[in-house]
DNA sequence: TATACAAATGTTATATTATAACATTGGGAA
DNA sequence: TTCCCAATGTTATAATATAACATTTGTATA
């Protein structure tokens, strides 16, 4: 899946970042923005621990070592702005690849492969109506829905 | 959602649960029926170690003291026979409560009240057919799909 | 019946994921 | 400047899950 300008892909996400954060007077500091660009480094979900592992590393001369709550708090951020998305059957956090305006909403499918680790995100369109009518036939009030497929991704089936 | 006869649902339930386990030469042990059980016993979503606590209470004289392996040993067993699903975004667990056929394949949808706790069940058929057609469409192969609604339930809205 | 094997269970310890609670810092608003 | 509050730092611990090895139990078969 990286057939695409990666470099590319990256600004554009971090532009449009600022501009969400902005629009919601959210303050995008530079921690929140490293776990953001941690997970943009590839379309792979990472669970908060490898997040962390990837903070120390990139760590500079006088910082202070992160500890668990600075991820947590970071990604706590990145989700309510929907600018990632957790992968609740595995424990893992991937950035939103969904090309979308401010303010968009959408409500995202995942497709995991268990092969690679990559992450292909979809806009569910009818699978999502179709839920949202089930919901509504026995009164129940959706206020967030989770969508995941796991398997295993175009190019691991060719080897 | 307790409107049903909630015994013979109970009874319904463990008398498949019999044939399906004899279907696969698999044994369905008493320690895993209690577990079973215990999810039988309401149709909410509970953690390993709620369930871990009702065996205990259960707990008769002689018997050891159950530990964390026995439950999620259980719920393994229990999870590969389709007998029960797991809630991924709440990690708990709750008997499936789809009148099938043994060796019915479901997918299934989860309605989980963030009220209440309780769970709904239904059959996915026009949301998962597509999600297949989605993920043949980029050539990936769907191993396991996950589709659950978090909410608020028809009676917890009255209040 | 005796032996041997495998599945299930028991037991202890520990890994992994996530949050509570409180202290400190730093950048505006008044 | 003083105050406030959001953000971050720090320490400890809660909640979820599994590894590793010992023991039991049922049953196949020699
Ligand atoms: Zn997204
Ligand atoms: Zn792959
Ligand atoms: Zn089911
Ligand atoms: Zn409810």
């Amino acid at each position: 899946m990286l057939s695409h300008d990666h470099k590319k892909c990256i600004n554009k996400s971090i532009n449009l970042a600022h501009k969400i954060a902005n629009s919601k007077a959210a303050k995008l500091t530079p921690q929140r923005l490293q776990v953001l660009r941690i997970l943009l480094a590839g379309h792979k979900a990472l669970g908060a621990y490898d997040i962390l592992e990837i903070m120390r590393e990139q760590q500079s001369e006088g910082q202070s070592r992160p500890q668990p709550p600075t991820v947590y708090r970071a990604l706590e951020f990145l989700l309510n702005l929907n600018l990632i998305h957790k992968v609740e059957s595995q424990n893992s956090y991937y950035a939103c690849m969904i090309e979308k305006d401010v303010n968009e909403q959408h409500l995202a499918q995942a497709f995991i492969c268990d092969n690679c680790g990559n992450v292909e995100e979809k806009i569910a369109e009818t699978g999502a109506r179709n839920l949202y009518e089930k919901a509504d036939s026995f009164g129940f009030k959706i206020e967030h829905v989770i969508m995941e497929c796991r398997g295993i991704c175009a190019s691991c089936q060719l080897v």
